[in-house]
DNA sequence: CGCCATCATGAACGATCGTTCAAGCTCTTT
DNA sequence: AAAGAGCTTGAACGATCGTTCATGATGGCG
């Protein structure tokens, strides 16, 4: 053994995807990553591989944050329905102003990327999924609960749920009207197929 | 008066468009451009001004061709709404295999641009808002039919449709599986705000 | 037919891209 | 204190970026 590590990997990792998130894979260029995290190109290479190892460690970190802010909407509200209603809130109102970017990295990133960068693709899409996995769980405790009709497939309104996180998180980035962002998400809940 | 541009405009602008909107603003390069055009960068350059000149265009001819087919539904459809619907089908399911790219060109460049490119950004929010008008003449109609309540309000119809697009297509790049789309398309025109 | 306004060409520019690696530094171990 | 393993450094690489401009080709008009 000899001397390990000076730098802090959690705080690199979230630096990083602050700057990937706010300015996208290709915008983001490996210099900008150096000032952003303050290592030099060997030192990030040896840690990382490259540009694209970096970026699937930061798609990862972004997960488990969305996931834990889901948990802690889970934690403070008194049904999944309404803890639900709380994480589309964060994500579409307080993230515009907050987040490096109103958009979901995720949603983001599939719509920049293409066919030729697969592989990042492919990881972007399974980190959807584990979301949406985390969206049934809390549809499926709902329905036990009476708040959702036990007729309802959870993955299908799992989807609904992205789909309209999808939607808003865009519209958001050209209306930031703020009361009327917040009709649109009570709107989401109070309809179908939410009640019907 | 001596010769005049051998090019044909129109076309030089749709092939760009094609290749921009698939691969988006950044990660398209001048020489990518020239290659799909067949122009020399002098001649793109004298015609369009510069990379954001020639982007500017196609941000237009993509709306300009969205609001024709558009009004392509509208002549095909009985009914306002059948027409809408119709739309949102033919960009959510027939643009994941026909068009350079499943996402709304215009989504994916507010998804992609920063504040660093503002003007950009203020061109794409133009042309949004330019559909959203055209919809809300769409769904006026629908109200006097008889359609759609006269309670609601036609703007928010329309941002409410915008909403399902972007989210939509965002979707239909992680699942591609028709028939749910197809189905998650019907549900949101037997839905509020279409019904109630 | 020859002039010349106009357009087309593509080599070249400085800047920046992602990435590599030899050299230096630092800390643990003996 | 000497050794050396592991981390850090930053100059440098070839490729490519957006853009420019001197030069050549083209075609309508006197």
């Amino acid at each position: 053994m000899a001397k390990s590590a000076k730098f802090d990997r959690q705080v690199v990792i979230e630096k990083a995807t602050n700057l990937y998130w706010k300015k996208g894979f290709h915008a983001t260029s490996m210099r900008n990553l150096q000032d952003e995290i303050d290592m030099r190109p060997g030192s990030i290479y040896a840690a990382f591989g490259n540009k694209d190892g970096l970026f699937k460690e930061t798609l990862k970190h972004y997960t488990e944050t969305a996931i834990a802010q889901l948990q802690q909407c889970i934690d403070e509200h008194a049904s999944p329905v309404a803890a639900l209603k709380a994480f589309v809130t964060l994500l579409v109102i307080d993230a515009q102003v907050n987040a490096p970017n109103g958009m979901c990295m995720l949603a983001k990133t599939i719509s920049e990327l293409t066919e030729a960068d697969k592989e990042l693709i492919d990881t972007t899409k399974g980190h959807l999924g584990e979301i949406a996995n985390e969206f049934v769980k809390l549809i499926k405790q709902a329905q036990v609960l009476g708040e959702i009709g036990q007729d309802k497939n959870p993955e299908d309104i799992a989807n609904y749920i992205q789909v309209q996180i999808a939607g808003l998180r865009t519209f958001a980035k050209i209306s930031d009207d703020k009361s009327k962002l917040e009709t649109m998400i009570n709107n989401v809940f109070i309809h179908y197929p939410f009640t019907d």
